[in-house]
DNA sequence: AGTTTTCTTGACCCCAGGGTCAACTTATTC
DNA sequence: GAATAAGTTGACCCTGGGGTCAAGAAAACT
């Protein structure tokens, strides 16, 4: 490979980077070559497809991150406390990075490397859960793809109320997790609804432009 | 008003409300055109914008179901039940119709008629919400801007669990309700978890192809 | 039946995103 | 310092959505 492709291909992986995390995995690549400085032509010259851009940028973060996730919430020595962080944790990286979220909801076109950490994420899931109902802390009878679909719907709304009241998600974990304790305990919720105003302009990111 | 022209109106309407109720609010106008064996052009004639038509087709029918199921609720004797009943059954309704659930998702392209819906909606909403606090049933600090934002994020999940597992969403609201709940009861779920190969699908849908 | 008014049509324009490729430029090699 | 191989570029094509409008068709009026 000769030199000035070596600088760019980094360029495009900067690019990309940034991009990714700011906007999420669907960021038009033509939008990534401006930001890198370079024609978009280059970037299919050496990356092909998105696939391959994200399996090198954004794959290993991402599974780095949600990996220690999972390894800290087996650490509890209470399971319940782990399962609670567990949930808190993975969906706080969806809200601070559009990228961990996109690999969490998987299947974005079907990059082989994200699927692979979708499994990874599922399989760790079903562990902690299984953990905490062993240790009675948790409904018997939600499952690991209860919480990936809970995951996929987080990702969106994180999504929709990030420029507005980034922690309004906050809200949503703490009534699903009172609903899946054991313990009746209705803890304080730590943020405030949103209020009236706000609520316009998430509802229609929600629903509106993705 | 010449009598071709109404008879074209009568059949972009039609059309347009099947398949808003197929597909959603967002369907191409011109694919309405299509369907109704109609131009586009005559679409723009009779119509102008696409508000003009969701106004004249969906609104009227969203507003009766979702005031009807306000007004179910609040008939209950015990109102947290009544409050369980409204949170479900707008819930089926969005699944049932993506008309219905853009419109409770609200701020399509901002049809006033639509915008007025939200707000009832909410409205209807809290006062639920509020007659159920009063008799202890639901945690006090749950707030009708909670649950707009549920139904906001139960719109996206039951489309995209509509042609796999056209039920999956009620685990997650039964979830949502325990949690809510100030007692205990942790009643069985009445629909099983998706199955792996069933996730596939529904996260791509969830993330992807809106 | 002829005239006028209203309506319909489909070709046309716009934009944004994905993707390709011939012609050009630049690094590397001898 | 050529010759050659490797890489870059931007114009170009395609898709699919929104939207407009001159010309032609059809209803309504007299």
């Amino acid at each position: 490979m000769r030199a000035d492709a070596q600088r760019n291909a980094e360029k495009l992986r900067a690019a990309a980077a940034e991009l990714f995390q700011e906007r999420g995995l669907k960021v038009p690549l033509k939008e990534i070559a401006r930001r890198a400085g370079v024609s978009h032509g280059t970037l299919y010259n050496l990356f092909g497809t998105r696939e391959a851009l994200i399996d090198e940028v954004v794959a290993g973060l991402a599974a780095d991150r949600l990996g220690e996730a999972a390894e800290h919430a087996l650490s509890f020595e209470e399971a319940g406390k782990g399962f609670a962080y567990y949930i808190e944790r993975v969906c706080e990286l969806q809200a601070t990075d559009p990228a961990v979220a996109d690999v969490v909801s998987g299947r974005f076109p079907a990059a082989e490397c994200l699927m692979a950490i979708c499994g990874q994420t599922k399989d760790a899931a079903t562990r902690i859960i299984e953990r905490a109902q062993l240790a009675g802390a948790v409904r018997p009878d939600f499952t690991g793809e209860d919480l990936l679909l809970f995951f996929g719907t987080n990702a969106l709304l994180a999504r929709a109320v990030a420029d507005t009241a980034p922690d309004a998600w906050r809200r949503q974990v703490a009534f699903l997790l009172t609903g899946l304790s054991t313990e009746p305990a209705q803890e304080p919720l730590s943020v405030a609804p949103l209020a009236p105003p706000q609520m316009y302009e998430v509802m229609g990111r929600l629903a509106g432009t993705p």
